[in-house]
Order: structure tokens, then sequence, then C-alpha cells
DNA sequence: CCTATTAATGCTCATTTTGAGCATATATGG
DNA sequence: CCATATATGCTCAAAATGAGCATTAATAGG
């Protein structure tokens, strides 16, 4: 049994709060799309991949990451061909190891490399905290529409008008917030994505609106966005995005900028409540205008008392 | 940028439903340990790894998986070094990519190759159909109290105490059977998995009982349970594993294996009842004994329809 | 210092969803 | 026909959820 060599990179999709959506780190290198920290898999080196992934992203970022784990890992033939330093040969495939990296709003900038964006700068079409987004309604929804009725058979429209609907909720059908790696992927197939025109060779043609990024990063990013979202509600993964002590309110943005919808305050605190996970410092936060709000701690200790359940998205409206 | 190369192998963790307990698809060498379903990954071949394994998977066992879905990436150093075939050598790192994959009953026994295996026959501790079982509380509870007041200082022994308490519902606390991966690596830690002792080079010590596995396949095969636990609820991918028609109370035996806990007969169909997943076929099921049962089938439109969930699994006594 | 404004908190109520258990229906095997 | 083993139906209290109204405590402006 010879198992034919493969290059082994590591992906970090950085994730921390921002004021006003969810930030991802990118490194930006001058004229190109941007890209999600990308570093080799050395063996020699690194007893383990997370070893490997902290050790490069401290070295090139210059910070800690604190939580991380694994998220996918990425082997299609040609999802490597875009990155230009390599050709696409069938000899060296490179595969990635995704990792979705969580740190505190305070983690500094790292300077030099990377910086951080909003995860809606490059999903834009995510965003329903104020209602649904005009780009779904006035672009996305009719130019899926007609990718639906271009299809060649009956069949062949109805198995896209099925997909369609369940990932984009079309015909009322609500929108599912965690699918949203799916909902990427239909627009990769509709043609809607830039990225899909680029890796075909093709000129760009109708696309959505949102950043391109290098590769097949933001599929990578998408994947993460999904996740967290679908872990948010059965593990206390916020708080790895909190600073020390924070209002309910702050907190409630930030779950709310995270699953992309806005939560009703009452519903949330007592649910909040009810999971023990965070305690009153005692201690004030005097704000700009309106009653000053308490500050909270998380409880690390509550995880070991209850069976561990994540935190409560009750819709508003 | 250079990558060192690494090999890639692919990893299937193969199950489908048995009469008394969920079954895994494992190759047993002879004298050796049973290990699962192992290939290399050939870049020049495969197009992605889903091609790759279902490909051998095709060829070794002759049978075509039907739902699979990627596990996890195994990557550490030293993971390899207990399949004998290979040196574990800095420059020769082999990982893995794991994947679950689900086969209706039905599926045929492999010809030669593989055989089916209960989960239970290497996961004891895991089968909670009949109440606690006798093996947690004779065996590991006692052992892992020993483990714990053996750390060195005080620290240490609140912490393996934290641990055990949270993955094994120690002093009261519940059980939680999605963390069996958890279980698993607490009692490696812990010296009581005859793997771990192996894997040193130790002679075995005071081991659980359970079958033991090649490489780290029992740690992957905990990978796979852990996950697929978890997805049951909110995806129905039971029904990969039923056949085309089956009556309510197979369905609930099946899923009673998987969860490794039994249910409340009728709030189990309720909960199923709203989901609208299945359909009864009017035909009926004479069986040994009792009422006849009607047989249902599983209504692959109702995905789409609803936000869909998966099977609620209301715990009964 | 009185009032409008802005938030933070507190409470209520109807509806749904769970968790448990009791009751009835329809086979099979003496 | 009767005991037994299942399948299926129904009820009821407790808990969780979804919505909205009410009160409290600051700041900003007249």
């Amino acid at each position: 049994m010879s198992l034919p060599p493969v290059a082994v990179g590591l992906n970090a999709v950085v994730m921390a709060a921002g004021e006003e959506a969810p930030q991802v780190l990118v490194v930006s290198r001058k004229g190109e799309s941007p890209a999600l920290p990308f570093g080799p898999f050395d063996p020699a080196r690194h007893r383990t991949f997370e070893i490997g992934l902290r050790e490069w992203v401290n070295e090139q970022a210059r910070f800690q990451l604190g939580y991380v784990e694994q998220l996918y890992t990425f082997g299609d033939q040609g999802r490597e061909a875009p990155l230009a330093d390599l050709p696409a040969s069938d000899e060296a495939r490179i595969i990635s190891v995704g990792y979705l990296a969580l740190t505190p709003e305070a983690a500094e900038l790292p300077s030099g490399g990377g910086d951080w964006q909003s995860w809606y700068s490059f999903f834009p079409w995510e965003d329903w905290r104020q209602g649904k987004p005009a780009i779904v309604s006035e672009m996305i929804e009719p130019a899926l529409r007609r990718w639906i009725d271009e299809a060649e058979t009956e069949g062949r429209r109805d198995s896209r008008r099925d997909r369609a609907r369940i990932v984009f909720g079309l015909d009322g059908r609500g929108w599912n917030e965690e699918r949203c790696l799916d909902r990427y992927e239909l627009l990769y197939s509709a043609g809607l994505i830039a990225e899909a025109a680029r890796d075909r060779g093709d000129a760009p043609p109708e696309a959505v609106p949102g950043r391109t990024m290098a590769s097949d990063h933001r599929r990578i990013m998408a994947t993460a966005i999904s996740r967290l979202r679908g872990k948010i509600k059965y593990r206390p993964v916020v708080f790895e995005l909190m600073p020390e002590t924070f209002t309910l309110s702050h907190l409630q943005k930030i779950v709310e900028g995270i699953v992309g919808f806005s939560l009703h305050k009452q519903n949330f605190r007592r649910a909040l409540d009810r999971t023990g996970f965070v305690e009153g410092t005692g201690k004030m936060l005097a704000q700009t205008g309106g009653r000053p709000a308490e500050l909270f701690r998380y409880r690390r200790e509550a995880l070991r008392e209850a069976q561990a359940a994540g935190i409560s998205t009750p819709r508003s409206k």
C-alpha cells in the first residue's frame, strides 16, 4: 500500500466580534483578492495540525489563537488552481485542512499582515438583522428564477427549484440561517458568484454583490459561518468572542450579528438566565443615554454543572 | 511556499442498523485487531476524496456506499505508528480523512473482506438501553476515581474530577450520549483503554472491556458515533439506515440502538408524526404475536416542506 | 427641576411542546 | 374463548416559547 504524496495546507477562519458585524481576519495581498490566512503543514515540525496552525498564525499575525476547532478538509481537484503560485498538476495536489478560530473582541489587530473585515461584506445576503435584505428580493431571487427556467428539462427545473426553495426559503418557506454554505454553493452553481466565472476562466457574468476571495476561501468561510451559527445554539461558544465583562445588550448584539437576525430581547434574557452561563458583577456601565446596564461575566463553571446547552435565539418579529 | 508532502489515507466508518445493535463494517486481518476499511487517496486518480472513498469501498467490499459525510481529519504524529506496515518516521507522515457512511439494513455482507460488528462490542459502556450498564458502575467509575486520586497535585485532581464528571456524568450529573468521543478519550488518558498501553509500548494494564482496534480506529469510530448521535436529532439521517418500508416500532428500535437509551414510545410517535417524515402505506406486517403493525415509508419530500428537523428522542423512564 | 428620550429590567398570558401514564384495539397461541 | 403481546389512541400537568405591556433609571434639553 503506497500512498501518493499530497501537500497539506492549513487554513484558519479567525473570527472576532465587531461593532456592527462579526469580523474575519483576512490577508490582503496588493492587487489580489483577500485570502484567509494560509500556511503549510510541515510534518517534520508539527506534531499535530493544531500546533502547526497556532504556530504560524502566531508568526504571521503576532497573536495567539484561543478557541480552535477543525472545520473540514477540502481536497477537490482544481481548488488550488486559482492560487497563482502553483500549477494545477495532478502530481502536486494541495489539500487544505480548515480551522475555525474564535478570539475575543479585544484581540489586537495584527500589524502588517492581516486585517479585520465584516462577514457581510463577503456575504451581504446573509444579514437579515434589518429584515429581508433588498439584495435578496431584488437581485438574487429573480436571478435564481431565471436560472431555474434556463434548465433544459422539466426534471432539472424541478430539482433546481427545490434546491433554491430549501436554501433561500423561496415561496414563503422561511430562512434557515445555518444554510449559509448551501446558499453559497447554490449561487456558485448558478453562476452568480464571481469565483465561479473565474474558476471556469470565463468573463465575469452577472454576479451578486459581495467581495470575492482567493481560491475557495469564500467557500471555507461560508463553512465556518454555517458551523458557528449552528454551534452557538448548543454550545456556549459566543463567550469565546466576548471580553471579560459585558452587558446583556452587548451579548445580544453579538449573537444577532452571528445568526444574522434580530432577537426578542426579553425572551433572549430569560433563556440566557436559565442556562446559568452568566452572572452579574454588580458593576454598572455608564453608557451614552439611557439607563445604565449591569456588567455580566461568563461563568465557565456552568459548563460543568448543567448539560451544557448553548444560547437560545428567539427570533423577533 | 513549499508544502512538505504527506500521505493521505481515507477511512470509512460504514454503519448499518442491526437486529440488536447498530453495526459497523470492520476488516479483520487474521491475528490482528480489526480495523476500519482504509484506503490510500490517490490524487492522480481521484478528483475528490469522496470519489476515492466510494471507489475503493466498492472494490474492496463490493458494495455501493449511499449516504456519506466527512467526519474529521486525523493528523497527529504517532497515530499511524501502530499500523505495522509503516515506520513512524518524520518524513512519511500519514494523515487520514475519516468519513461516516450509512447504508440500509439490507446491505449485503461483503464477501471476503469485511464483516459487521456491533457498536457495543467496541464500546460496551455506551449501551444504556437496559439502564446504566454494570460495567460503568462496577468498573469504570471506581477506576476513574482511583485515577483522580492518583494525580499529584490538588489542581490536577480537580481537573481530572471535572472532566470525569462532565463526560461520564459522575455524581448524578446525567449521561449525555453525544459525548462518546470524549468518554473514549478520557478512558484513553486514564490508561483504561488497551490501545493506550499498546501505543506507549507498555504491557496492558487494567483495561475496560471492549474490543480493541488497529491504530486509532476506535477513536475514529467514537467520532462517528458522536456525530451520528448528534445529527440524528436535527437531520433525518436515520432513514438512510432503514429499508423501504418499516414499522414504527422498528424505527424506534433503530433509533434506540443509535442513541443508546430507550425511548418513550407514544411521545416518540407523536413527535415523529409532527415532522411529517413518514407516511403509512396502508399495508400491515403480520408479525409473530401481537397486533399487526402498519408499514410506513420515509417521505423524502418532507425535507423540502418543513424546516427539516431530525428525530426527537424522548427518553423513557 | 421638569420632561422627553433611551435603555435596561420586570411581568403576564396564551400557545406549544414535553414528559408520563392510562386505556383500547387487534393479532397469535393454546 | 382467554391470556398475552403488540400497536395505537388519549389525557393531563409541567415546562418552554412567543409576544407584548409596564416600570425603572439614566441623560439631554428647555
